[in-house]
DNA sequence: ATCACGTATGAATTCCTATTCATTTATTGA
DNA sequence: TCAATAAATGAATAGGAATTCATACGTGAT
């Protein structure tokens, strides 16, 4: 079933884990535990990797002033509409940001504190110089 | 130089930014002042592309624990040691994790506190259930 | 010195992602 | 109805990233 291990505790944690050599079981044990579950892990990468790419951080610091409509965000990011949109529908799949049609223009909005709260507070850290500043 | 503009304000917010059309001049100016510069801008995307992935994720919550060597972690976070070593090349480069030996051991730590609190606010907002709740 | 073990590294593979380009849909105005 | 504009979408391309496998490095023990 296994291959023999050095300890019985060792051999306990191991098979309950991997195949892997433990060292400290005791540490092993409390880092597994504080493993977030699956879904939890999931959803909290996601998020991450919304905020991950330097065209959706401009997109949302862009957002966390006004409302924007497609071809103004566009032009305040400085990237084609298309790119744009491309971005927004995945966003907008995360429910990070909620869109409203008025006429032809679609106005787009940020539709989610958690990530808000989280753009602020990594900006805060890094020190949050901006074009204004200048 | 350039093609007519339908507003003289218009055409210098758009010469002044790029060859897009703009609807709304202000909230454009607005959301350009706000955006981070560029080396704040690919700060911020790298820190959240470092949590922006399951694994390095679980490293993150294991460390958060205790300091662990390598192969520890390898099994605290179910996957290779080679992988789990290469993704803490990456953590350490960014500053994100710190390394100390130990005879044949070496023993990765956090070693910045903003992601830290980047990785728990998250966790707060998702909700955290672990293993140890089941 | 040699061996075993823990860790690191490089190359290769595979998968994922971001942008572009072309096209389509939706809405308004002539 | 037709033309024009804003936005969305799909396919294609290109670049990046994560894991695996093989191998090398560093350290301690025999």
């Amino acid at each position: 079933m296994a291959r023999p291990r050095k300890t019985d505790q060792l051999a306990a944690m191991t098979d309950l884990v991997c195949d892997d050599r433990v060292v400290h079981v005791d540490a092993v044990r409390a880092a597994r535990a504080a493993l977030p579950e699956g879904p939890t892990l999931a959803g909290l990468a996601e998020v991450f990797a919304a905020l991950s790419d330097p065209t959706r951080l401009r997109i949302i610091a862009a957002l966390a002033q006004n409302e924007l409509c497609v071809c103004d965000l566009a032009a305040s990011v400085a990237t084609s509409d298309s790119a744009v949109s491309h971005q927004l529908r995945g966003l907008r799949d995360l429910g990070l940001v909620r869109s409203r049609r008025e006429g032809r223009l679609v106005y787009y909005a940020l539709d989610d504190a958690h990530v808000t709260a989280l753009y602020s507070q990594a900006l805060d850290h890094v020190g949050h110089p901006t074009t204004e500043d200048a």
